[in-house]
DNA sequence: TGAGTTTGCACAAACGTTTGTGCAAATTAA
DNA sequence: TTAATTTGCACAAACGTTTGTGCAAACTCA
């Protein structure tokens, strides 16, 4: 059905060995005459052939794919920067499977087991958990990968993220500076790289700055919108409840929200808010976001420039960790109560 | 480096053909004995063998892969659609190679030759124009396709398609009824499916109503936010600027939202606007958006069941072309000036 | 005991590539 | 004219699977 090298073969009335040099441009080193050259090539244009990448990656061991793998596209936050992979990626003439975990850990196995059995050149990957050994196996048959936005403390990979850690004090201190004490956080699904490094950052801006914490305002599980929504719901019914919250993602903002207006609260006069992550609409939310804004392409690009890398030195070259800083971004959600 | 059928036939004494069969369940039709069974398992186990998917691909013209393509990801629109298709594709156990195509014919067109090279079994495709040679092309091959969210009138395949129409003759009528008459449309890529209906329900809906359609008020060529910002820029410097504007993408709307407030206008009360798409913090913006709903993660769903129906039935079955209803979200952006 | 049947597995080809090597024919050199 | 070299291409193996077929050995039955 499909046109192989053994059809422009037939056509033109050589071998398929030599089809292949010609297509591959070998003529050279295989001295095959122009002429050749050129029955060849007009009867492989003829029959519009394309190669098929199943056999040349089996006998090549080179897919020209690499695997995605990303905790939940309709994520903005993820969804942007699989965006640029995906762009990056394709003028380098790769392709990319995209695989999604949902935040679960099986999956997410399940789908790195299914890209290695897909012969993936390579792996990018947001990890949901700090479970390593199923991406140390990929380091074991060497194969380049770079984590991605969450990396893996004791791992040796490459790595590119954002610092969590700094962008949560910064968060933090900025409701302090403007005279809040009962400061709530919603984290994010506890125990994954981000998020500690989030609630440490927090924790530690509130002990330098001499506020103590409290356990009841460190609440929430969950990246997700629901999350937001529940805790931000129990946060408001609380004796004292906290006079600001720092949502540590965009659709945990988006749950606390509608929490917020449902209890028929405005933000920022009675309770202020400030965020991680930046969606193209905080700028225009009733009360325009004070945010962390994390530089979502650029994780995108530098992903990509190590990874590309990596496959280029086959693993031979060190693994680097980069470290982007996110950026407080002041709009007005945050109320001065000085 | 990877095991193979080989190894374990190795390390059992028995051929590669008896570790095939058993691996694949057909010690019953081809006889193999209880006991052989149980070692050839215990092998695979051991050394934990992982099928070569190109190797069974190449042999069984099957891949366990489909091509989804997709013109933007970062759009939060087509983010959801694309997690929807992820997470239904992945229970059926099925990869998927996602493809973006930036809105661009030439990189739509050589990404699904990609997809045909790297042997997909089918194909989800949000097309970019109506240029309909190359998924012909798919047609001819037999391979399944449906068409996502954009289809093309002349083609008899499988679609799944909102009626764009009748979303934009209600987002239309229902400015009208709250006495406006100087309705501007911004439009998406021009020439595409959706964009065209959305322009006819527009144009239909003013008819309708005895209000005249003004050249002036009908701009934009594109559904990213740069077209949203230009256009309704230049809107609000005409002589007779409009008094409500119907943004037909989310992006759009984005961007017109940006060009409101830098001209420190209001919504609704110095202009009023319908948006297409639902985008989740849509409630929550400044003025909440009077949106036309779609039906993202069921749009999803459908397609992937075309999908599989069609792949189930070797595309012997009739082609469907399944329309779905987008709903008229009222909330506050629309100012009733009767 | 011997013919017929069943059991249990292996051989080999095929999927579409790429590539080391071999080998005639053509060319050059002597 | 003959030997040496160069040119131009084909053969065959290999990548890791799957599957139709063949064929001993074991079993059954008379």
């Amino acid at each position: 059905m499909l046109v192989t090298l053994n059809d422009i073969a037939e056509k033109s009335g050589v071998s398929v060995t030599t089809v292949s040099r010609v297509l591959n441009n070998k003529h050279e080193k295989y001295r095959i005459s122009a002429e050749t050259k050129k029955i060849v090539l007009k009867a492989a244009k003829d029959l519009k052939y394309r190669p098929n990448e199943l056999a040349r990656g089996l006998r090549l061991k080179k897919t020209h794919t690499i695997g995605l793998v990303v905790p939940d596209i309709s994520n903005p936050f993820f969804a942007y920067i699989t965006h640029a992979i995906q762009t990056y990626m394709y003028q380098s003439g790769y392709s990319l499977i995209i695989c999604v975990t949902n935040e679960n850990i099986e999956t997410e196995i399940r789908q790195i087991d299914l890209l290695r059995s897909k012969g993936v050149d390579g792996y990018i990957i947001m990890p949901v958990g700090q479970k390593s050994d199923h991406l140390q196996e990929i380091l074991s048959y060497n194969k380049p990968l770079v984590l991605l936005d969450r990396c893996i403390e004791d791992m040796n990979t490459n790595a590119v993220v954002v610092d969590n850690y700094a962008g949560a004090y910064k968060a933090t201190e900025h409701l302090i500076l403007n005279g809040h004490r009962r400061i709530a956080i919603i984290q994010g699904l506890l125990n994954t790289y981000t998020n500690n490094a989030r609630l440490n950052g927090y924790k530690d801006a509130l002990k330098d700055h001499g506020v103590t914490v409290h356990e009841r305002y460190i609440v929430g599980n969950d990246f997700r919108k629901e999350n937001g929504y529940i805790e931000t719901k129990l946060l408001l019914k609380l004796e004292d409840p906290p006079s600001a919250i720092f949502a540590t993602s965009d659709l945990i903002t988006l749950g606390a929200m509608q929490a917020i207006f449902e209890e028929k609260c405005t933000i920022p006069d009675d309770i202020s808010i400030v965020a991680f992550d930046d969606i193209d609409f905080a700028p225009y939310l009733i009360s325009p976001l004070t945010v962390v804004r994390q530089p979502k392409e650029l994780m995108g690009e530098v992903a990509v420039k190590l990874l590309t890398e990596d496959m280029k030195a086959k693993g031979r070259k060190e693994k680097k960790r980069i470290v982007l800083m996110p950026e407080l971004v002041v709009r007005k959600s945050v109320r001065n109560i000085l």
